[in-house]
DNA sequence: TACGTTCATGCTGCAAAGTTACAAAAAGAC
DNA sequence: GTCTTTTTGTAACTTTGCAGCATGAACGTA
């Protein structure tokens, strides 16, 4: 995994730093707000803030907004995975990479499409 | 246009308020930014931040995010018109409400989902 | 493995965004 | 009109996020 990790980074010009592997191995747990990160890793808010925007341009992490709460930010399991929705559970607030067979869209929609939030109830939580 | 805010309003136990008629119709001519809807409508800051969240809870209204720009909000054009998906164009920063059978998902998936949003570019600007 | 370049981190301080509490005003039912 | 309940606006406050800069870490090269 780590090594996986570097090698995106790598790919997209990113250096593979200490305060980004915390990141990303706290978001492995599970999505987690600025702050909860921050208090996980123990690193700077500035880090913080600045290593998320970048990891979202990557397209390692996705953001999460649910009305009245906080951001959640979400590790993506597909790096680089090529064209996948994102299932998001409003209730237990864990995220899903769905593959991209699990959803289509019809023509001419379908060649606009680049990416996809799916907002809902896991099985669990229905 | 207005009674029917009125009744959609009322069904989800929300008044109608003049506030909340500014920002629906302030948000009837595209997207904005919570600082162009302080602008637009005069209306308090406070008041504008209580109103969108409350909007987007009862599913009139959603906000789309696009890393490096301020939050838009954007008006849903079927208001509470059943299940459909939301299409929002990254370049020219338009929404459209697209009809439920544009994108079909797979079980077990379909049943979980209730919100989709879709982002891409749209057909003028493709 | 050590070196040097380049990029990332952690400060500090600052502006803007967003929240909380509460009295006054407006909406809606009667 | 009157009464009850929700909303609004104001003010004080907390949090979020950004810019600039010196120090320190990553990594290609020899």
């Amino acid at each position: 995994m780590k090594s996986e990790l570097k090698k995106t980074l790598r790919q997209k010009g990113l250096r593979c730093t200490e305060p980004r592997r915390c990141i990303v191995e706290a978001l492995e747990k599970g999505p987690k707000t600025h702050a909860e990160l921050l208090h996980l890793t123990g690193l700077d808010r500035v880090t913080v803030y600045r290593n998320l925007i970048l990891l979202q341009q990557v397209g390692l992490v996705y953001r999460v907004y649910l009305p009245g709460h906080e951001p959640l930010f979400v590790l993506c399991e597909k790096e680089g995975g090529g064209f996948h929705a994102h299932f998001f559970c409003e209730k237990c607030r864990k995220g899903v990479c769905l593959p991209a067979d699990t959803i289509q869209i019809v023509e001419p929609w379908a060649k606009q499409v680049d990416k996809v939030l799916l907002l809902g109830r896991c099985l669990h939580c229905a």
